[in-house]
DNA sequence: AGCACGCCGACT
DNA sequence: GTCGGCGTGCTC
């Protein structure tokens, strides 16, 4: 009879080796628990890995034996291990990887000095509630009472005090002796927020984010894990932390796209948080003033409660938006980027020294170079797409591998000498427009390209909100989450730009976007304004935004995407093929799709494709993709 | 992924 | 005759 054996899985990224290995336990280990990790021979080397479980082995291996156990700890709780299988399976990725995803910050060489955890106190702010707010605390803090997975979606305007709302319920969550994280898209939130809740709860605050120096996340992660840390603020991998006992998670902003990694494994926090949540029996809420069509549709299917706060508190009212109709502009003779209306606003807060915010989704200076011989635009030659012209460094650039060239003498494509023209605007373009038509203003610039150096998106926008600048003119980065009480005036210069991407959800994306900038105006004392210039007023995703309070935008999205036969209406997977080699990805996907058809067609899953991806081709990658839907 | 084994071209 | 090219295949 042999043994139960230890299953191992190896620490290697290969995602051919992704199975579990037997190995046998020398007498003196005893019997380790599920999540140690070990050291075993593999081949003929030494690699890493965990033990998952225990089995019997098939017969006629040869079993070798554990060379070391590392670690007196396992490295997961039983949670963590049955959240990396269920990963491993829902994103098909291998479960070794996924276990290094979530694995422990290492130890830090030098030991901690010992804190001595305070007395946790709690400072109450004497805010008093609206009763929206005081409604939508009541049913979250009912649900922690009762300690039910409940799932809750706080849909509340700009600026309505969401989160109060939130600290409010992670005090109850702590008085009952639980644990809350606290999610945000951005690392660039998680200064302020941290700030906010230490106020009130003082050191057993932590934050979390991937660039944490060593001992930093060694610290907050060994809080979590010991019961000192009872509030965690972190970005999307803060989700795996390991919480003893989890009562809450919130997720601000929850329909911000950062939540998804763009990375394998392609998770979604979001999607992780309701596994964790259902496990712990904890609460959930998503918060967001444009929730995701996803958690829309799932609050009025009853999945989720949803909690509405529609009001700003007294004293501070939504701004006016206003739409400029660009093609009238043109009519009119006026082809600048800036609408004389625009304009006019711009210079009103200038001398009245309040703020502005300007946005543009777009970065560099041109994002079109073409010969005016041979009419030919200049491709990166590694991906298929346009080259961007870039003011401060003169030179070309790939947005998606980011390689750069100078500007040629002569055209690559003719050979002409005449000089390269520039098509379209982009934002260093504006910048430099707007410091010409108005020399006295100063304009702090927000994109990819000021804020590459550490610390340089804190400096710009600590700057700004010191009233250093009277214009910050930015592109997705401004949109989130700030808070400038002297900002009086926001500008959209194109509201249409992320309306014609190829995805099926851009029209809910460019809602998405208008109404997170528009709730940059007016947060102080003063009323605010936004000016949405456009070339399609029509379009109802920009016509929502500017009228909020509605939520007509989602009924109509939602109509659109059942017609359509659209998430969340359906189930889409897209597959994607990508190879350096154009023929063999292409015979390879279109086996793969026959291959499909045979088997899925038959239930009912509709195959489509291969088609060349949108972007076919990225550092030098040719990518054909395969739909399936449902 | 590593790292072996393995069978064909230019070197001390 | 040997050093080494990277094609194929295996790892409890």
């Amino acid at each position: 009879m042999v043994e139960e054996c230890a299953e191992v899985i190896v620490k290697i990224n290969h995602p051919r080796v992704g199975g579990i290995f037997h190995y046998l336990v020398p007498d003196e280990m005893g019997k380790p628990l599920p999540g140690t990790k070990v050291s075993v021979p593999f081949g003929n080397r030494a690699v890493e890995g965990w033990i998952i479980g225990y089995s019997k082995p098939d017969p006629g291996i040869n079993l070798r034996e554990i060379a070391e156990l590392d670690g007196s700890e396992p490295d997961f709780t039983e949670e963590l291990l049955g959240l990396a299988h269920w990963m491993s399976g829902y994103y098909i990725h291998p479960l070794g990887e996924i276990l290094n995803l979530i694995s422990p910050p290492p130890k830090p060489k030098r030991p901690l000095k010992v804190s001595v955890p305070e007395k946790p106190q709690v400072h109450p702010n004497g805010i008093i509630l609206t009763s929206e707010q005081q409604e939508a605390l009541d049913k979250i803090t009912k649900a922690l009472g009762n300690r039910e997975n409940s799932r809750f979606l706080l849909y509340g305007v700009t600026g309505s005090g969401k989160t109060e709302v939130y600290e409010r319920a992670a005090e109850a969550t702590l008085a009952a002796g639980r644990q809350v994280l606290y999610l945000v898209p951005e690392i660039a939130l998680t200064p302020q927020m941290s700030a906010l809740f230490k106020e009130r709860f003082g050191e057993q605050v932590a934050v979390w984010h991937h660039r944490l120096a060593g001992r930093e996340k060694y610290r907050a992660w060994e809080g979590i894990r010991n019961g000192e840390i009872g509030i965690l603020i972190g970005t999307r991998s803060a989700v795996f932390a390991p919480f003893r006992s989890l009562g809450l998670i919130v997720i601000d902003e929850e329909h911000d796209p950062a939540y998804k990694q763009q990375q394998k494994p392609y998770y979604h926090a979001r999607q992780v948080a309701l596994w964790r949540a259902r496990y712990n029996r904890a609460v959930i809420v998503l918060g967001s003033a444009t929730p995701s069509l996803e958690s829309y549709t799932s609050a009025a299917w009853g999945k989720t409660q949803l909690l509405k706060l529609t009001k700003r508190p007294p004293g501070r009212c939504l701004p006016k938006i206003t739409l400029v109709d660009l093609r009238k502009e043109q009519q009119g003779g006026n082809f600048s980027f800036i609408s004389e209306y625009l304009m006019g606003q711009i210079k009103l807060r200038l001398s009245r020294q309040e703020q502005v915010i300007l946005f543009l989704n777009r970065r560099g200076f041109a994002p079109l170079v073409f010969c005016p011989v041979c009419g030919e635009a200049l491709k990166c030659s590694n991906c298929s797409i346009s080259l961007i012209y870039h003011q401060q460094t003169k030179e070309l650039r790939c947005h998606y591998c980011n390689a750069a060239r100078s500007l040629p003498r002569a055209c690559p494509s003719c050979g002409s000498t005449k000089k390269l023209r520039f098509l379209g605007i982009g934002i260093q373009r504006v910048e430099k427009d707007l410091k010409q038509l108005l020399p006295g203003a100063r304009i702090l610039r927000l994109d990819f390209d000021t804020t590459r150096k550490k610390g340089s998106f804190l400096r710009i926008l600590g700057s700004f909100s010191k009233g250093k600048a009277d214009i910050l003119l930015g592109t997705q980065m401004v949109t989130k989450g700030h808070d400038f009480p002297g900002v009086t005036l926001v500008g959209v210069l194109n509201a249409d730009l992320s309306l014609h991407l190829p995805d099926y959800r851009s029209a809910e994306h460019t809602y998405q976007l208008l109404t997170q900038v528009s709730g940059r105006a007016g947060r102080g004392l003063k009323p605010g304004e936004v000016v949405v210039q456009t070339f399609y007023p029509e379009h109802y995703s920009i016509k929502s935004a500017c009228q909020r309070g509605d939520y007509l935008v989602y009924l109509e999205e939602a109509q659109r995407r059942q017609s359509l036969g659209y998430p969340p209406f359906s189930e889409l997977i897209r597959v994607r093929l990508s190879g350096k080699d154009e023929e063999d990805v292409l015979k390879l996907a279109s086996c793969l799709a026959q291959e499909m058809k045979g088997i899925l067609e038959p239930c009912q899953v509709v195959v489509l494709g291969p088609a060349p991806a949108p972007v076919y081709r990225v550092k030098g990658y040719y990518r054909y993709q395969i739909m399936l839907g449902t």
